[in-house]
DNA sequence: CTGATTATTGAACGTCTGTTTAGTCCGCGT
DNA sequence: ACGCGGACTAAACAGACGTTCAATAATCAG
């Protein structure tokens, strides 16, 4: 039954939202922008989803859904969300900045992943130690999701389709070089920010 | 004139439209919820700036001012502005989704003065060499806005108050600390992903 | 003090919003 | 054949929206 109605017109109306509430926000969307997206009534809309907060809330369920069965690895499931699918990258990129319940708990998954995942590394030898290991992680989640929410600037300035596939790429490898290698080649800035934090913490 | 009408009614609709527009979104602001913040009448505000778009620009003009005029190290004026004005930050997150002209330029700029930054750093031997240099900068300039616009969830998680400082420099460190010394101690990843890299391009 | 310019308002406009209601259509079990 | 439930719609609702207009209050040059 479920799987029957979601190829028809429950399926497109929710993918039509997910499309308009990425580009638009989702005050700056109206139900009948999405109905008429569909190529069916206002009425309907409210019909399957109850209201445009029902329909916003299982939109944040599928792109939940989506990235969660999109495999184990946070890292890998993140990258193919990130480069394949622009409509959910939008929307997602939308939801975290609205402060969506489901975004919140999607970003608390992600950080507890990558946390032990990080971990992990720790103890086999290939990921560094930290004087602040929490933190780290976050900052680290939060630059995973950098170019997700700034994908559009990113992409402009690096020339080309901002949704092709090579402009992410070139990105991500850039990224990846500076995790590895470090962007620094000595600790001045490091040493410096430590100074000035001490001076004010004393 | 300008500046005795700035201290007033003008100055205080502009500040209120920052913050509802930061919290709210462009979309989910009313002029009228702007009025009531700033204590005057709807009127009021499309007479001084003549309609609800003319009162975001101002709202651009006003940001780009701030930051602009705040130093002229990129790093530093933006890790004021980072730290201390929450409502120009949240509008900032919120222009560089919506891709306001501002933003675009502000963005743009950013990455151009962050250039020239590293190619200095590059020439006076405490920045690494990178294959691709623009991308390594667009990246590390995302990297910057991150915590900017995903501040909300990033302080969440490193518990405490996202507003507070405390917060955000400790998540400043982090980063520094990554870009200092890597993440990563060796180059499996940064081998994995060019492995994968040739092999799609082949 | 007068006259003109500006700041400010209350009320109204037409439009768009999310939602409701009453109803039609169609497929399916009995 | 019948009726029943769900998909679907046109029309209407009340309210909020951005904006306009005429009018009042404040300001300031002469």
């Amino acid at each position: 039954m479920r799987s029957v109605s979601d190829l028809t017109a429950r399926a497109r109306i929710r993918d039509a939202a997910l499309a308009r509430f990425g580009t638009d926000g989702i005050a700056g969307t109206s139900v009948r922008a999405v109905a008429a997206d569909a190529g069916i009534s206002p009425a309907l809309v409210v019909h399957h989803f109850g209201s445009k907060d029902g329909l916003r809330q299982a939109c944040d369920d599928y792109v939940l859904d989506s990235i969660r069965s999109g495999g184990e690895a946070a890292s890998e499931a993140l990258g193919e969300v990130l480069q394949a699918a622009t409509p959910v990258r939008r929307y997602l990129a939308r939801a975290l900045l609205d402060d969506t319940p489901a975004a919140r708990a999607l970003f608390a998954e992600i950080v507890e992943r990558t946390e032990t995942w990080l971990e992990t590394g720790e103890a086999e030898g290939w990921v560094r130690t930290s004087a602040d290991a929490r933190a780290r992680t976050v900052t680290y989640v939060s630059w995973l999701l950098a170019p997700l929410v700034l994908g559009d600037h990113v992409g402009r300035l690096l020339g080309g389709d901002p949704a092709e596939t090579a402009t992410a790429v070139r990105g991500a490898r850039a990224g990846l070089e500076m995790l590895t290698n470090g962007l620094f080649a000595d600790d001045r800035w490091l040493a410096a920010f430590t100074a000035i934090d001490e001076r004010n913490s004393r």
